[in-house]
DNA sequence: AACTATTTATAAGA
DNA sequence: TTCTTATAAATAGTT
């Protein structure tokens, strides 16, 4: 049984130690496993016994894709670009560094956004914001654009619904009078129906659409809207 | 507190799981710090949160050099021996689609926090492009708000600047007179100040940096630019 | 961020 | 080793 705190030092007898080391790490282990499922987050771990042995566990993929991401992620701006001028690398390398820095605009962006409620404050710059706040309104934009759209789609649609009544009813009336040779019977009902202004909708519409989002958020954005 | 056993599957509320990722991570690292101390093994630990955020930890030397030992052992009588330092020619494509892979769960949590509305595919509906823009629109409002905020603490740290420089212009005018019996010896030196003071400035700013500006404009304040 | 009822991990004994 | 068990440690839900 635990007798009193475990002390922070080393296990001096080696089979005490070799069991904790056992038992340990499958605790770490499961506790990866655990946190991966639990919070969809990517883990990978890498353990050296004092005797050398390898373990390793990578919750999503492969422990080689993970160092890639990792290296990735953490050669921030770091240019290894030596003599080797030739064609493509150095466009290459700009494309890079753009992703880059999307990448890092956005996740500040997300960590602001979801309240900083965790851990660091990494606070964004005044002109992080600025950029920010213009990319969301361009989205308030956009979306009041769809807005735009689907009303007028359904105006349309009206619109046809009406002519086709409006015809519906004149030959009914043409019935009526061919039977009863009496006008009085069926008033107008159509001149009743409203009208919406459609042209001006439209041209609102177009007013607000202008923004060339496509440069900051990058290639990969394709909201529909 | 905990009422009955976790359930081993994502949690679906993101303030709960942002809340569990954070702890755990923490509860993670300590255990992988403990085993590394107590049983004397080398543990390297990468995270990945799942809107792309890269925790990392290596209780012994760097997680450079324990990635470079993890290879070593991995490739063990493996067969790619050559010189795979130089890797020009399709390596940046790869990398490149890695960052966009970034970017995409990027924008997958960004969307998922705007509303978790489903706007990546498919169409949406008037009812949650409404909910949405109201969305956008809040942001953008605490966004301002930030701005504000920044700028107020700006605004006051230039004010303390800017009086720490004049006492200090005035005893320097009073050492010159001292000395030479003259006033017109001493111009205005607080146009060219900035280089004697620099304690005192560091002193203002920390004074700054901890006014609890929320005091005078709350989060819902907007003020426009 | 702090608190606590519980669950979970685990040190030592068998 | 593996199982058991007393106890320490972690943590989910709450404030």
């Amino acid at each position: 049984m635990v007798r009193g705190k475990v002390q922070l030092k080393l296990i001096e007898n080696p089979v005490h130690r070799q069991v904790t080391f056992c038992k340990r790490r499958a605790g770490l282990l499961k506790k990866a496993r655990e946190i991966s499922v639990l919070c969809d987050a990517d883990v990978g771990i890498i353990v050296f016994s004092n005797h050398g042995k390898l373990y390793e566990l990578a919750t999503k993929g492969t422990m080689k894709g993970l160092i890639e991401r990792y290296k990735l992620m953490t050669s921030e701006g770091a240019h290894k670009c030596l003599g080797d001028d030739q064609n493509p690398p150095q466009e290459y390398e700009r494309d890079i560094s753009m992703l880059k820095k999307e990448i890092n605009v956005l996740q500040k962006s997300l960590s602001y956004m979801l309240g900083e409620i965790s851990f660091g404050h990494g606070q964004m710059s005044l002109e992080e914001l600025y950029i920010l706040e213009r990319h969301l309104e361009i989205w308030v934009g956009h979306i009041r654009t769809k807005k735009m759209q689907i009303m007028f789609q359904e105006i349309q649609s009206l619109k046809n619904k009406e002519g086709i009544l409006r015809a519906t009813n004149e030959f009914l009336q043409e019935q009526i009078v061919e039977q009863n040779g009496c006008y009085d019977a069926a008033p107008d009902l159509v001149q009743r129906s409203g009208h919406f202004d459609v042209s001006a909708l439209s041209a609102a519409n177009n007013n607000v659409n202008t923004e060339p989002t496509q440069l900051f958020w990058g290639p990969q954005t394709n909201f529909s809207f």
